[in-house]
DNA sequence: GTAGAATGTCCAG
DNA sequence: TGGACCTTCTACG
């Protein structure tokens, strides 16, 4: 049930593990059986994240293009690798370690164009922008997305910015949970158009995107509450929950606001759950 | 045991 | 807009 931090987060566990040495790899469950074969012995070249999607290089091979959708789970552990269940479309093992990729929309061994052809379509995402700190170029060789293309739409669209902020044509890498914090953090209501957004509002959720998911690749988990807003900080009980961070809005329907004591409310909005706090994000 | 929900996306109508 | 799809985990009998 990933977001943008975790799929890149990914990227770097497998280069962490695999770099450069062939691994075996397998479809136990089928499905990936061909792709697995033409890749197996080769070495990991490189992996690389936009998005919610990931990419493996294997040279001249091509890509194995991954993306988790809402159920997909990749998990790894130290050789020797176990029997796999039969759920593991695909696994990959070299001499330290093992991955198993279980339940994912997209499982499939593409060429470099098809791989720019995602990247085409996909729209900035906060995690390939160079740090605040670098000059505008970023260091050589990687990515440096900037949040302009993202504004170009969002300022020019009647949908609400609770809609544009899950379009990953808009910007990529932005989830449920991340969508529902910042625009919390940043007092702005989910329903507003995007064009009744400032530009000077765009900038700090694009900025403040960067730091949060900055953070959740760090941590692994998404973190959004300030720290004069931490448990500890206001003497109220930690969040007890699965997902492990603490939110302001987030899965939080019908109980108080950590700011202003109003009720959390949550609606349906395109089959998603939204969340919000009426009494501090305006219209 | 089984229904339901879940941080996602695509496609048909 | 509604349904399909991929899997795991939890709550409830």
């Amino acid at each position: 049930m990933p977001e943008g931090h975790t799929i890149h987060r990914l990227a770097a566990d497998y280069r962490e593990r695999f770099a450069d040495r062939p691994v075996r790899a397998s479809s136990p469950q089928g499905k990936f059986a061909d792709g697995a074969a033409l890749i197996d012995r080769q070495p990991l070249t490189d992996a690389d994240a936009h998005g919610k999607h990931l990419f493996l290089g294997f040279g001249a091979a091509g890509w194995v293009h991954i993306h988790l959708g809402l159920f997909g789970k990749l998990t790894f552990g130290a050789a020797p690798a176990p029997p796999p269940t039969d759920t593991v479309r695909l696994r990959l093992s070299g001499p330290d370690a093992y991955a198993d990729l279980r339940g994912p929309t997209t499982c499939g061994l593409i060429t470099d164009a098809e791989k720019q052809a995602i990247h085409d379509r996909l729209g900035p995402d906060p995690l390939r922008a160079a740090p605040a700190h670098a000059n505008a170029a970023g260091a050589a060789g990687t990515p440096s997305d900037d949040g302009e293309p993202a504004w170009q739409r969002i300022s020019r669209s009647r949908t609400t910015i609770a809609t544009l902020l899950m379009d990953q044509k808009v910007i990529a890498g932005v989830g449920n949970v991340y969508r529902a914090e910042v625009l919390f953090r940043h007092g702005i209501d989910p329903y507003r158009a995007g064009r009744d957004l400032n530009r000077a509002e765009w900038d700090a959720i694009w900025a403040d995107l960067i730091a949060l998911m900055r953070e959740g690749v760090r941590n692994n988990r998404i973190d959004t509450v300030r720290p004069e807003h931490l448990p500890e900080a206001m003497g109220r009980p930690p969040r007890v929950d699965d997902h492990g961070g603490e939110v302001y809005v987030y899965r939080r329907a019908r109980q108080p606001c950590h700011i202003c004591g109003g009720e959390i409310r949550t609606a349906e909005l395109a089959a998603r759950n939204l969340f919000w706090c009426p009494g501090c994000q305006r219209r």
